[in-house]
This record gives C-alpha cells, sequence and structure tokens, in this order.
RNA sequence: GGGGUUAUAGCUCAGCUGGUUAGAGCGCCACGUUGACAUCGUGGAGGUCAUUGGUUCGAUUCCAAUUAAUCCCACCA
C-alpha cells in the first residue's frame, strides 16, 4: 500500500525527472560509435528561456516525434533550429547593448553602427536578423542564431563554390532605402501608411511641340531621373509617337516614349514617366527596354549632382520647387486629390526611397531541378502532403536569389575588391592583398540573407566540410518538423543546398504544422502583446498538460487557437492517469506477481487486455503515419473512458474480494494495462508517465529506453468483447432508466436477464451488481413470466426485466416502449430500404451488405420483443 | 493578379483512401460524495456537416461553381 496525495504534483515530479535526464545525459546526446537507438539528441522537453508560442510548439512535436521514434527504434535528430540556440549569446549581446546605454534611439546611429562591426569581431560570425529590431530593447525577437567557425567555413566554402560555377552574380537591383536611419530595408520592414497626397498631370512635349503627353505622378520630384514615358502598345492614344521622343520639362533632357504594357490604359492619363532609379516597376521597365538609369537622391535624401539646379535641395523642398517651377513654365496641367500607400521605414516613419544598388544574386534556375526532383520522386515527403504545391509552386518559378543584405550582423560576403587595380576575388580566407597587383583589399559590407546559411543548416552544424561522424551518420536525417510559413524560405533551400552540395536530400520527411495563434485567431506578436510565455503555463498547469494540449485537437499544418481551458482539460487528464495509478499502486503488494495467467482471466480481464492490443496498433499506426493528434486522443480515450470508467471499476470487486488467484489476476492486469498506457502516452506525456512507470513493479529503467508497445496481430478475445458489449449496454440501459424513473442511487434493484447465450455471460452478474446498482440477477434463456409492472430493456443479444412495481407508471412505460418501437423501426426501414435497391446488393462490397443485413436481422429482433412487451402492458 | 487553406454542436476542433444512429473537449441542464479521482461520477439537451449543381447504388467525405473568411507571393504611376 502506498500513500500518496490526491492531486497529481506536476511540479516536483516535472523537476525530478528534468534533473535525472539532464544529468544521465538523455539531453543533446551526442552520436555513440555503437549507433544505438540512444543517439538520438533529444531537446529538453521542459522549455527553458523565455519563447513564443510558435516556438514551444515546434519544440514539442519535434520532441514527441523523437520520443516515439525513439522507444520504437528509430533514429532521429534534433538540433536547435535557427530559432532556439544561441540563447546565451544573444543574452550576452544584449547585455553589452544595455550596459552601452545603448536604446531604440541609438539604433542605426553612428555609435550603434560601431558597436555592432565591433561585435561582429568578437561574437565570429553571428547571425542577426535583422538585428535592429533587437537593439530597440531588451525584449528582443528571438529570430537568429550563432554560427561557430565551422558553420562560417561551410558558408563561405559553399559561396565560393558557387561563384566559381558562375551561379553567383552581382546585379542592380532596387531596394528600399530610409534616408533617416541611411540603412537598407527589407520588404518586411517597409510599413504602408495610407497619405493623403496629389496627383500631378505633367505636359511633356515633343522637341517641335508638334505633340504632347501628360503623365501622371504622385512623386514630381522624381522627373529629374526620368530616362523614358511609357505608354500602352495597344492605346490609340498614343499609338503613333511610340517611339518618338518628348523633351523633360525643367531637364531639358530629350527621352523616348515606349510602349509596355505594364502601363494600364484606364488609370491616371494613360502614360507614366518612367524613372528606373527610384522606382521598382520603372526598374523593371527600364530594364526591358535598355533605359539609362539615373539616380537623383543620395544616402541622405537630398538631391544629387543629376538634379542639376536642384541639387542639394531636400527631397520634399524639391518636391515644392520642382511644383512651382512646372507651374511657371506652363507644363503643369492638373492637380488631383489622392489618397495612396506610401511604404515607410518600420522604425522611424520617415518615407522610404526606392533606390538603385548592387546586390549579389544567385542564379536559381540550375539549382532547382534536382530540388523539385527529389520531392516529386518522393526522396523527400512533406506532410500533409498539400504542403508540397507551394513548394513546387515556388520552385518551378523560382527567381533569380538577391543574398546580399546590407545588415551589420552575418556572414559578410567572401568576396574582396582591389581599389588600386580594380580586381573582384571570392576566396574562403581572407587574402593579404591584392593577387595582381599587391595593392591593399577591401571585403564586400554586405552580408549574407540570413536563409543562405540556414539552407546549409543540415549539413554545417554537423561538421561538413569536414568528414565527421556525425555528419556521416545524421545526413540525411528522418524528419524535419517545422511551421508552413518557411516551407519557401527554408525548407526548400535546405533540399537545395543538400542536393547541390551533399548530392543527397537532407532529409525524407518534413512534417509540417500549423501555428499557435491567441482565441481569437490572430498571430501572437510582440506588438500586439498577445503571446503566451509557455513558462507561465508550465509554472500553472505542467509541461505535460502544455505539450499534450498542443498536440490533440488539431491536424497536421491547420493553425491552433490557444485556450488556458484546454490546458486546463489536459491537466485534468492528467490527474486523471494518476488517480488511475494511484489506485492500482494501493491495491497491489508491494511484491506484486505481475505474470498473467491466462486460464485465470475472466471476461472483463480478456475485454481489457483485447482493446489494449487493438489501441496499441492504432496508436502505433497513428505515429507512423504522423497522425499525432489522432494517435494522443485514442490513448486518451482509451485510459479515461475504458481503463478508468470501466475496467477499474469492475476489477474492484475483485480486489476487494477473497479470491487470491482473483485478486492477483487483476492486479497483473491492472499493472499491464497500466504500464503499457504509459508507454503509449509516453510522447505526449514525458514526465508523468515516467513517474508512473517507474514505480509500477519491476521497471527500475526509464521508460525511455523500454521498446515500443507491440500489437498481437489475433484478436483471441472476440467473444469475450462481445458480451462485454452485452454487459455495458445493460449497465448503461439500467442506469438510464433508473434516471428516467428517478430510483435513489441507494435503492438497489434486482434484474432477470435473458439472453440466447447465458453461459457467455456467466460470471458477468458481479459487473451489473457493481456498477448499475443491482442486488439481485438472474441470467437465464427462459423468458418465464414477464409482470406488467416489470420494466423491460431491450439490447443487441440480450433483454432485461426489472420489477419496479412501485415506480412504474403502466401508461409512461407503454409510451416508453413505444418510442423505443418507433426509433427500431427507424432503423429497419433505413436498413430495408437499402436492402431492397438492387443495384445497392449489386454494387456495394459484400461486406458493406452484409453489414446491412445484420443491421436489419437485430433490428428485427428487438421489434419483436418490443412489441410483445407492448402486448403484455396492454392485456 | 498568381498560388494555397478553411467553412461540421453555443465555443474550439476531430472525422485516413465515400457506407457511422456524424464524434471529442469546453460550456449548458438534472442528479450524485459506496473507500483512485469534485482537477470526479451518472444521465441529458444541442448539428439539414456554408450554398447550389454533378459523379455514384450511396456524398460530411470526391468534382465543379457560388458565398464568406484567411495565408503566402507579386503589385498598387
Amino acid at each position: 500500500m502506498k500513500d500518496m496525495p490526491k492531486v497529481y504534483d506536476h511540479e516536483s515530479v516535472e523537476a525530478k525527472w528534468y534533473e535525472k535526464w539532464e544529468s544521465s545525459g538523455y539531453f543533446h546526446a551526442k552520436p555513440n560509435p555503437e549507433k544505438t537507438p540512444f543517439t538520438i539528441v533529444i531537446p529538453p522537453p521542459n522549455i527553458t528561456g523565455k519563447l513564443h508560442m510558435g516556438h514551444a510548439l515546434d519544440n514539442t512535436l519535434q520532441d514527441a516525434i523523437a520520443r516515439y521514434k525513439r522507444m520504437a527504434g528509430y533514429e532521429m535528430l534534433w538540433l536547435p533550429g535557427t530559432d532556439h540556440a544561441s540563447i546565451a549569446t544573444e543574452v550576452k549581446i544584449v547585455e553589452a547593448l544595455a550596459a552601452e546605454g545603448l536604446t531604440k534611439k541609438d539604433v542605426g546611429r553612428e555609435g550603434f553602427l560601431k558597436r555592432a562591426w565591433q561585435w561582429r569581431e568578437e561574437y565570429g560570425t553571428t547571425i542577426v536578423k535583422q538585428l535592429r529590431k533587437m537593439g530597440s530593447s531588451c525584449d528582443w525577437d528571438r529570430e537568429r542564431f550563432t554560427m561557430d567557425e565551422g558553420c562560417n567555413r561551410a558558408v563561405v566554402k559553399v559561396f565560393k563554390s558557387l561563384y566559381d560555377k558562375k551561379l553567383i552574380y552581382r546585379g542592380d537591383r532596387i531596394i528600399n532605402w530610409c534616408p533617416d536611419c541611411k540603412t537598407a530595408l527589407s520588404d518586411a520592414e517597409v510599413e504602408y501608411e495610407s497619405q493623403q497626397s496629389h496627383l500631378w498631370h505633367i505636359r511633356y512635349d515633343a522637341p517641335d511641340k508638334s505633340y504632347s503627353i501628360i503623365v501622371a505622378t504622385t512623386r514630381p520630384e522624381t522627373m529629374l531621373g526620368d530616362t523614358a514615358v511609357a505608354v500602352n502598345p495597344e492605346d490609340p492614344r498614343y499609338k503613333d509617337i511610340i517611339g518618338k521622343t518628348v523633351v523633360l520639362p525643367l531637364v531639358n533632357r530629350e527621352i523616348p516614349i515606349v510602349g509596355d504594357e505594364y502601363c494600364e490604359m484606364e488609370f491616371g492619363t494613360g502614360a507614366v514617366k518612367i524613372t528606373p532609379a527610384h522606382d521598382p516597376n520603372d526598374f523593371e521597365v527600364g530594364r526591358r527596354h535598355d533605359l539609362p538609369i539615373i539616380k537623383v537622391f543620395d544616402e541622405r535624401g537630398t538631391i544629387n549632382e543629376n538634379g542639376g539646379a536642384y541639387q542639394g535641395q531636400d527631397r520634399f523642398e524639391c518636391r515644392k520647387n520642382i511644383v512651382k517651377d512646372l507651374e511657371a513654365s506652363g507644363n503643369l496641367v492638373k492637380i488631383e486629390d489622392y489618397t495612396h500607400n506610401v511604404g515607410t521605414c518600420y522604425r522611424c516613419h520617415t518615407t522610404i526611397e526606392t533606390i538603385v544598388s548592387k546586390q549579389w544574386f544567385v542564379d536559381m534556375k540550375p539549382l532547382t531541378e534536382p530540388a523539385l526532383e527529389a520531392v516529386r520522386s518522393g526522396a523527400v515527403k512533406f506532410i500533409p502532403d498539400r504542403f508540397s504545391k507551394p513548394y513546387f509552386n515556388w520552385m518551378e518559378n523560382i527567381r533569380d536569389w538577391c543574398i546580399s543584405r546590407q545588415l551589420w550582423w552575418g556572414h559578410r560576403i567572401p568576396v574582396y575588391y582591389c581599389d588600386d587595380c580594380g580586381g573582384t576575388f571570392c576566396e574562403e580566407t581572407a587574402p593579404e592583398k591584392c593577387p595582381i597587383c599587391g595593392g591593399k583589399l577591401r571585403q564586400d559590407e554586405d552580408v549574407l540573407d540570413t536563409w543562405f546559411s540556414s539552407g546549409l543548416w543540415p549539413f554545417s552544424t554537423l561538421g561538413w566540410p569536414d568528414k565527421t561522424e556525425e555528419l556521416d551518420y545524421f545526413y540525411p536525417t528522418t524528419t524535419l518538423v517545422t511551421g508552413y510559413d518557411i516551407i519557401t524560405f527554408w525548407v526548400s533551400r535546405m533540399i537545395t543546398f543538400g542536393m547541390e552540395v551533399m548530392k543527397k536530400p537532407p532529409f525524407a520527411n518534413v512534417y509540417i504544422h500549423g501555428l499557435v495563434r491567441d482565441s481569437q485567431g490572430r498571430k501572437m506578436s510582440k506588438s500586439l502583446g498577445n503571446g503566451i510565455d509557455p513558462l507561465e503555463i508550465i509554472e500553472k498547469y505542467g509541461a505535460d498538460p502544455l505539450r499534450f494540449s498542443l498536440v490533440t485537437g488539431n491536424s497536421a499544418g491547420n493553425d491552433m487557437r490557444f485556450y488556458w481551458e484546454k490546458v486546463e482539460s489536459a491537466r485534468n487528464f492528467c490527474n486523471k492517469v494518476y488517480n488511475a495509478a494511484r489506485f492500482v499502486l494501493m491495491n497491489i503488494p508491494e511484491d506484486a506477481d505481475t505474470h498473467i495467467r491466462e486460464e485465470l482471466l475472466d471476461t472483463a480481464d480478456k475485454w481489457i487486455l483485447s482493446r489494449l492490443n487493438e489501441i496499441t496498433r492504432s496508436v502505433t499506426d497513428n505515429l507512423e503515419g504522423y497522425e499525432l493528434n489522432l494517435a494522443a486522443e485514442k490513448i486518451y480515450d482509451f485510459i479515461w473512458s475504458e481503463f478508468c470508467d470501466w475496467y477499474i471499476e469492475m476489477a474492484k470487486s475483485a480486489l476487494y474480494g477473497e479470491d487470491l488467484d482473483r485478486k492477483q489476476t487483476v492486479c497483473a492486469v491492472l499493472i499491464r494495462v497500466l504500464s503499457v498506457s504509459m508507454q503509449l502516452l509516453h510522447p505526449f506525456m514525458p514526465f508523468i508517465t515516467e513517474e508512473i512507470y517507474q514505480q509500477l513493479p519491476g521497471h527500475e529503467e526509464t521508460i525511455m529506453l523500454s521498446s515500443w508497445p507491440k500489437a498481437e496481430e489475433t484478436d483471441k478475445y472476440a467473444r469475450e468483447c462481445a458480451a462485454m458489449e452485452i454487459i455495458m449496454e445493460l449497465v448503461k440501459s439500467i442506469r438510464n432508466i433508473r434516471a428516467d424513473l428517478k430510483v435513489p442511487p441507494a435503492q438497489r434493484i434486482s434484474v432477470r436477464i435473458v439472453s440466447e447465450k447465458p453461459e457467455e455471460l456467466t460470471g458477468t452478474e458481479g459487473y451489473l451488481l457493481k456498477l448499475a446498482g443491482v442486488e439481485k440477477t438472474d441470467i437465464s434463456r427462459e423468458r418465464g413470466t414477464v409482470l406488467k409492472s416489470d420494466v423491460h430493456l431491450v439490447c443487441n443479444g440480450a433483454e432485461a426485466f426489472i420489477p419496479l412495481a412501485s415506480l412504474v407508471d403502466l401508461e409512461k412505460e407503454r409510451e416508453r416502449i413505444g418510442k423505443e418501437i418507433e426509433r427500431v423501426q427507424g432503423d429497419i426501414a433505413r436498413a430495408n430500404a437499402k436492402l431492397s435497391n438492387e443495384k445497392f446488393v449489386q454494387k456495394a462490397p459484400e461486406a458493406v451488405v452484409n453489414e446491412e443485413r445484420r443491421k436489419l436481422q437485430n433490428a428485427a429482433d428487438m421489434l419483436q420483443k418490443l412489441q410483445q412487451r407492448l402486448q403484455t402492458l396492454q392485456d
């Protein structure tokens, strides 16, 4: 007999096992030479550090899969992803920031910039995606990780190899530029604001004034950089003048009129001025028509030497002056009010400029073909499969990838320039001096896109380009777990680089999960303040309930909303499991004999063992198919609804009885069922299952090293299961009728059961007594004398008569039977309709037809009994 | 504009390759503390499976269209 508290204490149990597992080296274990299943790297199930929920989900699924696979004898690698790894380094950086007294305002300023570069030296190559976000305060996004020198080597090596193959090139590209912060911004960093402005209509005249064209623009100052006017080639208004020129007012530069589809006839005047240097669309048009690119702004947003008379003016001041001058020259035709979206810097809300600059690109086409083939051939499988669609869509329409970023942190592009002779060199290690003229070299200031190095993650983290044991063993891995939001950014690039560098895909399966949203379905974000700290959940309800609530109640790839109620109900399940175990442990002797002697098993024992076998099979199948939610829900239902609600209740009569053999048998069955249940549940609730498992007799070793339960193929107790079905149905019916007739719980009743095979129900009387408040029961084949005052229950395979003379209202009883008859007649009608349909009988599979016949037979039997009973009541 | 996803009980969601009396959790109603558990038990109410067509003996499930949400990409002179 054990003395255990009534309520499960998650805190102490989690702390205990966390510590034990950690000291046993079960976390972050290195592969060992024997390549045993132990080599799987397991992340702590507890979540350390403050993570966003999305990451917690990732961790949780990753971990649940790893645990299952390990117990099932699989091997799997879990490595910290880009989001989780080097919290320590981040803390260092942020602390350093704070120590410097740097705040949000300093970000982007000289002082910060200097420090940032210094840190980059100091910490080696630390990738920080959008470090400026981090610099804003100590409350930062966790979207960064540290690469050790080995990873840096990998990055440089891959870059050089692509460079040498001429798959990396330098080209012009339009980027977003904040003139205030003086940095480039990614598209994601640009926030659009609706602004009240104007649409200025400006007339550009022909050199000889024989024709003119009116363009509409929201940004008249950019006309200084115009190099063409575009019209739609189909536009009848302008068809004739395509190929001719007009003179740019104020500047007096002659520019061509080009025909381009981009220009919509309906918008404005149907003519667009083209400024390739300062507008992404114009840039594309310029490229198609081979137009010159004239930059008119400098990095501060003031007009440069190309602006002629306007040089040195601020861009907004210049706009006013230009408008004024155009008005004076008579070229300004009209001013319309106009509301449009203007890109602003997410940080300082300065209107951004788009300017042309030199960037590095990867020519993706030759690289994507093998990566596409890897998925087409099934070497890499997305789970669920539908996520291969966006992958194909992205890869088949791949564009050249701009990999240079104007950030302060990251792997610097390994390209060196000689200012003396103008040479450009890509080298793995920085050359001392120019190999051509011996001049001084200057490394490219830009860093690589985060995803470039992240794409190398499957092998760079394992030591490539060295031939390491880890690499040999863990490349490729089994499964990648990640969210659908980074399929194109990350997954596609890992596969691409994997095929290019390793000639093999990095993993066989990609398990895609959704995002955790708040209870209103919004993405959790810092700016909304609706993020939930997993540690808070763990503290309140425990790590097991958190994990369980994240795995259940939604299917792969779908987003889920976070509800405290859900965690609470998972916590309740924990308590249920704990109390079931408590019951078992309190009732078994210390030295319990766990051997199950088959000859001593009764109907209920055989039923629960049979159910256990079935659940083992289906949980295993679901896990194999990555249907984690179904697996978790099935073991949940089994434990709660079958083991606790039925078997434990039925076990009590044996446990409290005198028969020692029965007692031993029931104990052994209880232990077996509980132990296997814990194994099946363990991937989803690691702590509580470990705790219970090791308290059961004969389990000194961690549950993590036990092998996954194996289901038997045959269902050898089918007969007992059928009998149990009858018993359970009877119990439910009796409970129902008691509730209906308001029989007080304390009042015992007697029941007479009539069955065609009474021998199969023999030995189960005790269960009726225990579960349905029955004090006397009698099972026989004969119907005997039925009294009017007997309540009559009919179920599949048995009838029950309950003498409740004082309580039965004959009228109501007739009504009840009448309703039953109606229901059964409905069943009969439904089955008949199907069976009388010739085509159904002809075309439906035999099993389905037989099932329908069986239903009809059952219903007919019941109908007959019910009618007989009704007859009795009416006599 | 291109490509996805979703629509099932009051709420949040399951339902694998078409055949179920359509399920769960939470919430709601009634009853209940007999010795695992009130973080519990027993019973109950609640759904025309978004709409319309089609395929089929049979559609919540497959196909098409519609409507409404939503995401990614491209773009908004």
